[in-house]
DNA sequence: TTTCATGTTCAGCA
DNA sequence: GTGCTGAACATGAA
């Protein structure tokens, strides 16, 4: 489930049941979910310290522990935590499991496209990475300066998250919407208007998903999101909408309220 | 059986 | 360096 508001939503989440418990045990329950670390170094940094602090830049999660050091997660496309007691509470798909002296936190990812690690700090991470800067935290010049250095499609400039981070492929599709620009169109042709209502939309979708706790069901239903799927109709004005592959993912979007050009 | 899925990364090409 | 396409990763659901 994870994009900017749901990752928010496990933050929290995560606060709100295992900060300050001793990590008694760390462990792998599938290689993989550590890749490209070992699964004894990340177990190593781990056991024996508490999470004692959290952070979020867009879709990863960084949770410092108490020897220092930080451990870093992301929850690629499938991947949430799951705070439970006893054992047999345990959820399916475990790939990592942090066991506290009451109680568990483990990463249940059917796909594995997920990734736990550690890192010395999350800026250390980001710049690793080259991620963008957190999107949230974007002024609206910022959001204009990269729209304005970037080319192609607008909405694989959202989702590209070296520009920015934290917009994934449904919420650039619901902020497109709120905006009438077509995802294709490309960013050169925005107008200062365009750009202006696509910065306070992002915001608008990604604070009001978080307020739902990363609920879409929760979310209006004049939201595209609430009807992305095939042969369903656009909330506004009732046309058909449209699917179509952009950057290897699908777009969904309604053709008559979402136009290729300016205002 | 086939297709698709809220993500990232890399190779190959222009 | 920028950008695009396609594939790979690994698995479940429709």
């Amino acid at each position: 489930m994870p994009e900017l508001p749901e990752v928010e939503t496990y933050r929290r989440y995560i606060e709100s049941t295992s900060m300050h418990r001793p990590i008694v045990r760390a462990e792998a329950r599938h290689p993989l979910i550590v890749r490209p670390f070992q699964a004894r170094t990340v177990s190593t940094a781990v056991e024996g310290s508490a999470f004692v602090r959290s952070y979020r830049h867009g879709k990863n999660l960084f949770l410092e522990l108490s020897r220092g050091r930080w451990l870093t997660w992301h929850f690629g496309m499938s991947g949430e935590p799951v705070f439970f007691e006893r054992m047999s509470d345990e959820p399916p798909y475990d790939r990592f499991l942090f066991t506290f002296e009451n109680g568990h936190l483990a990463f249940s990812d059917p796909r594995m496209l997920g990734r736990i690690g550690v890192t010395a700090s999350p800026e250390e991470y980001v710049r690793k990475k080259k991620l963008g800067p957190d999107v949230l935290t974007l002024t609206k010049a910022d959001f204009m300066r990269i729209l304005e250095r970037s080319r192609g499609a607008t909405k694989k400039v959202l989702m590209d998250q070296h520009k920015m981070a934290g917009v994934g492929n449904l919420y650039s599709d619901e902020a497109l919407f709120q905006s009438g620009i077509d995802p294709r169109a490309p960013v050169q042709c925005l107008g200062g208007g365009d750009m202006d209502r696509l910065y306070h939309n992002v915001r608008k979708v990604l604070r009001r998903s978080i307020e739902r706790r990363g609920d879409l069901s929760q979310l209006p239903r004049t939201y595209l999101l609430r009807h992305r799927s095939r042969g369903e109709r656009c909330p506004k004005c009732g046309g058909d909408l449209l699917a179509v592959p952009l950057g290897g993912r699908t777009s969904y979007f309604c053709p008559h309220c979402q136009r290729e050009g300016g205002t």
